[in-house]
DNA sequence: GCGAAGCGTATCATATAATAATACTTGATA
DNA sequence: TATCAAGTATTATTATATGATACGCTTCGC
């Protein structure tokens, strides 16, 4: 149809990760039809590519209904990922310390484009918003981690980001004012850390710090989430920030002994 | 080459798989040709495949030394697979408190074909074993999760499990022998529960209960993960496990109210 | 500092392998 | 029982992926 491009790309591949990428949250099984429907391909396209998904274990098909849905594959990537990113390992133990330390929850979030991705998650308290977030994937602007990683960048690329990364609105109280977001981020340069409020559930509250390469710019943020119920900023600056940020600190890796 | 199949079988989507497969725990980046190597695809197929993984963002590549590496695609996928996991949802709040109560690493292992996988870990102490293990598959007859379901089975069906499910050493003392690993299997049929040593790491010890389903058949297991040099099996007994299968059972579908 | 080897990149003629239309089967609904 | 929607199977056609080959850039050993 559209004359994609060059010959070094390969249609049918990407559409079968079309098919992949149709399941989300709310589309946790889908038919072939509805497979079609989300892709945009048809259903003989549909019925193939999935058909080969399904040979190669990619997909599970409920017998029954017809429907497909992620298969085990998909956590096998995800396990084949960490071992990729050298930043986990390097930070996982620090984590555990600290969310022991501090009996919250802890997350580490790295920036992917002008989105953070929530790369870890040690749940501590059961709180209503401890859903396995891992993998998901939230407007940079929205969030404490990303603001806290913007914090660092050069006053040019801050602006930037803060004038043209996505917004959306999540909650009700969701900040899709950029000059709020601004005044955040300005905050989160002063202090080294951001804090965010009701920005992707009502009640939360996230405080990030930056984890900084060697040129002093962040890429990654080591995140707590609290209830408001039970929290309120002065208490988190005085009894959660100080071990967020020695962690943070302790991660960066130019703080890292040289080694290999 | 080999006419694989049918006309419902897409084999450049099946190749292009086979490139995010090359990637594993000892396997976190490659080249063009070690890509090549591992998939058994010769040189032109892997460029034109990586280049389509690249483009479509499932492959990172670096611009200086050209190797590819997983991208944080993968990890969205897993975010997805979550969703479509019904076990999940309903296990993590009970999981947390658990693993509050004990304050010893509390995992959820599941089912796949004759391995399990683990799908949700919430680490506690800071053990050396402590890895991210999320998405990691084993085989079920080495894990004491794997056993604790197995035990669920039908006579038939276990025996059948003991004599032909795969095994593969992993530690110097992990248990080859189909003969011993029937006897821990009839011990779990017993108790209820699984404990196992030094499988797949020197002195780490791991109880498990079965997540049975109405049939009474277990496709899934709470596991428990901790140190022989902190813990003895009796004191696991004792202190473990009444928490342990109190959190197995209730989180086993036949014990559910009946919702949705 | 030179030559060779290894790797990534680009190009192209060819036929394989994916396509999309169509027809068949099944099962749910009313 | 008739109707409809969804899943499945088949086919001729051609577009699309193929893999051989050639080029250029690094890296390494001598």
């Amino acid at each position: 149809m559209e004359k994609k491009q060059n010959t070094l790309y390969v249609g049918s591949l990407a559409k079968g990760l079309r098919l992949l990428r149709a399941f989300d949250e709310s589309h946790t099984e889908l038919s072939l039809v509805e497979l079609a429907a989300r892709s945009g391909l048809d259903k003989s396209a549909v019925q193939r590519l999935a058909n080969t998904l399904h040979i190669e274990g990619m997909l599970e098909k409920d017998p029954a209904t017809r429907r497909y849905r992620p298969s085990h594959a998909w956590l096998e990537l995800a396990y084949a990922y960490y071992w990729s990113d050298q930043l986990v390992g390097q930070a996982i133990p620090k984590l555990i310390d600290l969310s022991q330390e501090i009996g919250e929850t802890v997350n580490l979030a790295e920036l992917s484009k002008d989105h953070i991705i929530y790369v870890s998650r040690l749940p501590c308290q059961r709180t209503y918003f401890a859903a396995t977030v891992i993998g998901r994937r939230l407007p940079a602007l929205s969030t404490s981690a990303g603001r806290a990683i913007i914090s660092t960048f050069s006053p040019e690329d801050r602006e930037e980001a803060i004038e043209t990364w996505p917004l959306k609105p999540f909650t009700a109280r969701t900040t899709m004012d950029r000059a709020t977001i601004r005044n955040s981020i300005n905050e989160a340069v002063q202090h080294g850390h951001a804090i965010s409020s009701d920005q992707m559930i009502l009640s939360e509250i996230g405080v990030a710090c930056p984890i900084t390469g060697p040129d002093g710019r962040a890429f990654a943020a080591v995140q707590c989430s609290v209830s408001a119920h039970t929290w309120t900023r002065e208490r988190i600056r005085a009894e959660i920030l100080p071990r967020l940020q020695d962690t943070a600190n302790a991660i960066s890796p130019s703080s890292q002994v040289h080694r290999r």
